[in-house]
RNA sequence: GGGGCUGUAGCUCAGCUGGUUAGAGCGCCGCACUGUCACUGCGGAGGCCGAGGGUUCGAGUCCCUUCAGUCCCGCCA
């Protein structure tokens, strides 16, 4: 065990207890804040470990230290020397873990005095934070505060709880190169101009993909990294442009061995930090199966409120909206809110807004009260129609149903209507599904909703472009079921571009890429990769990538791949997210020690930067603005 | 690339339909105070109202541009 005894001091400030009374110390760090009442003055010491509160007083202090004591300020940083005793009856501080004790200081040294902090360390309870840009600027004093001190520590913890973990599984842990090859598909990278070879240039890795998957064939058979992964793309709250992952590749694997070891990682980590225990296995879902339950690959099981189908029932009543779904060929599709129907007046209309917001272009309710049905087309329902509208959705007394009507993706594979491809209306019902889950106080923060969602498509459409794109990455193993198809698609003949391209689309191919899913959150994504040159050439000529071209972009995998590929797959986990959500950080940002802005600015060492032109012509690049 | 919100004292904020000397709390400085722990009391200093331009007799307030932060959509294989 550790006391952080060093030269300046013989123990932490902040771990001093009722145990350590009776003793004399040496203690350093910064003073938190001072209480002066005349004869007697009060420090609160602070350390990484906490604070304990300094006692100067007459007769025990040296006059000459009492007197120093007055002229300290806060974050000055100080050592005392001093007797720990246990604080007089009635003064003690229940609120703090050293609040049982305080140190009668007889000597002080300042090692360091401070200017008047720009943002204060030692906030008030119920004060307001600085501004984000300040905070960020200043980032060496927000660091000080306890929230982002405990952010760093959890985050300390986790790290080395996943190594432990993974190391326990046979996992070895090995990094893999910053400066790497552009990769043409997915985020913008950023990029590292060479300076011995004019006009070319690194990119920083966006994922160690190709890496571990190269680790596979070299025989490596289990590997893992806690790896920085950098994308040039725009920002958002749960974001930043440099991150980590908890990234892993295992050799002779499916789905069911990949899922094992992530949640036996996640198990651990809960354990570890919050002493959750998660039950295991998580649930699987198929992706066909969310979206037509919740609308989103993403969904927050921590509650019910399923989406139903109510189209053949409801377009039977007398309701123009309900009517027009018979020509439109758009559903209508609704969710049931148990005791929803105590909603006011003005959060029911409020449920337009978000589903207009979403893209949708409304939503209706209808309520159940003792005295039936109430709402926008509640008349619409005669008699009998409302008894089975009732049954049909389970709807109760009490209860609250909403309905969106449009075009929704999610039906059975090879009913993708254009329209329902590009359409949305799940967006909308998924928007009020959360947004009700909220108001009604179901999105708990102690529950702990995990799930696989499995069967991804294996292919996105690109409308502007007319192409067909791999929806993870194009190494993605095609679902077992749909491989005849694919093959038999794709034999022989030009890679297949506009129409072709978009009915190969429709197929509704499935891949073997995965993701895991926590309370609403996607926290990790992989797949089982191919193995088979022969698929392999398959899928790039469903993407339309010549071989040459694929020879160009992927070359030194698909060569590595012609000795001896083992079947692999494997996963990789927003590590910054997990802390995040771990701690309840409302922010990327807190839980990372230096992050950027939203704008991709480093506040405090001001990055980017302009460089002077004589470094730039070492590097052989010229700027066209700025 | 697009949209919303924010920018007034060191910090957090108020400042009405445009009106004379721009306020509060915290912090800071000074004085007093022997059991405080967001100490308390009294006094004081502190403002280019993000920047630039415009409208007006007059702009913190209205308009345009721009910068910064933030949230969202697009984007993020």
């Amino acid at each position: 065990m550790n006391d952080f005894a060093t030269t300046y001091r013989t123990a932490q400030a902040g771990a001093l207890r009722a145990s350590a009374a009776g003793s004399r110390v040496r203690l350093a760090g910064w003073i938190h804040r001072r209480r002066d009442l005349g004869g007697l003055v009060f420090i609160d010491l602070r350390d990484r470990g906490g604070r304990v509160q300094l006692a100067f007083e007459p007769g025990t202090t040296p006059p000459d230290v009492l007197a120093r004591a007055r002229e300290l300020g806060p974050e000055w940083v100080i050592g005392v020397a001093g007797l720990v005793r246990q604080r007089p009856a009635g003064n003690l501080n229940p609120e703090l873990p050293t609040g049982e004790v305080e140190v009668v200081v007889d000597a002080l040294q300042v090692f360091s005095a401070s200017d008047t902090p720009p943002i204060p360390v030692a906030r008030g309870g119920d004060d307001e934070l600085p501004a984000e840009d300040l905070r960020l600027r200043y980032r060496y004093l927000d660091l000080r505060r306890d929230e982002l001190q405990h952010g760093l520590h959890v985050r300390h913890r986790a790290m080395q709880c996943v190594r432990r973990h993974l190391t326990s599984e046979g996992f070895w842990e090995i990094d893999t190169p910053m400066l790497t090859r552009r990769t043409p598909e997915g985020a913008r990278d950023y990029l590292v101009p060479s300076r011995v070879h004019p006009g070319e240039f690194y990119a920083l890795p966006q994922s160690p993909q190709l890496y571990k998957q190269l680790l596979m064939v070299s025989g490596y058979d289990r590997y893992f990294q806690i790896a920085r992964c950098l994308r040039d793309e725009d920002l958002r709250a749960d974001r930043q442009p440099e991150f980590t992952q908890i990234d892993a590749e295992l050799s002779f694997v499916a789905e069911e061995d990949v899922f094992g070891v992530g949640e036996r990682t996640m198990a651990a980590l809960w354990r570890e930090i919050l002493g959750v225990e998660l039950s295991l296995p998580f649930p699987r879902l198929s992706y066909a199966e969310a979206l037509a339950r919740y609308g989103t690959d993403k969904p927050d099981l921590r509650f019910g409120m399923e989406f139903q189908d109510l189209t053949a029932l409801l377009c039977e009543a007398d309701f123009r909206l309900f009517a027009a779904t018979r020509e439109s060929g758009e559903q209508i599709r609704g969710i049931t809110v148990p005791g929803g129907a105590a909603l006011s007046r003005r959060e029911l209309d409020e449920l337009a807004a978000i589903a207009r917001a979403a893209g949708a272009a409304g939503a209706l309710w209808v309520k159940r009260g003792p005295d039936g049905l109430s709402g926008p087309f509640a008349k619409a329902l005669d008699e009998g129609l409302a008894g089975r509208f009732c049954a049909a959705a389970g709807l109760a007394d009490g209860d609250l149903f909403v309905a969106v009507i449009g075009h929704f993706r999610g039906a059975a594979a090879g009913d993708l209507s254009r329209a329902a491809v590009l359409g949305g209306a799940e967006v909308a019902l998924d928007a009020l599904r959360r947004h009700l889950g909220t108001r009604l106080g179901l999105r708990r923060p102690d529950a702990h909703a995990w799930a696989w969602v499995t069967g991804f498509p294996l292919f996105e459409w690109e409308p502007e472009a007319e192409r067909v794109v791999a929806a993870h990455h194009p190494f993605t193993m095609p679902h077992p079921d749909d491989v005849a198809r694919l093959l038999e698609l794709t034999s022989g003949g030009p890679p297949p571009a506009g129409t072709a391209a978009f009915a190969l689309y429709r197929e509704g191919l499935r891949s073997r890429a995965y993701d895991a899913v926590y309370n609403g959150n996607e926290l990790a994504s992989g797949s089982i990769r191919i193995h088979d040159p022969a698929l392999q050439r398959a899928v790039f000529r469903a993407l339309g990538i010549p071989e040459s071209e694929a020879e160009r972009r992927f070359g030194f995998l698909l060569e590595a791949f012609r000795f001896g590929v083992p079947p692999h797959g494997g996963f990789a986990f927003g590590f910054d997210r997990l802390v995040m959500l771990l701690v309840g950080a409302p922010s990327l940002r807190d839980v990372i020690a230096f992050p950027k802005t939203t704008a991709a600015r480093a506040l405090f060492e001001g990055a980017p930067s302009t460089v002077a032109d004589d470094e730039l012509r070492e590097l052989h690049i010229r700027t066209t603005s700025a």
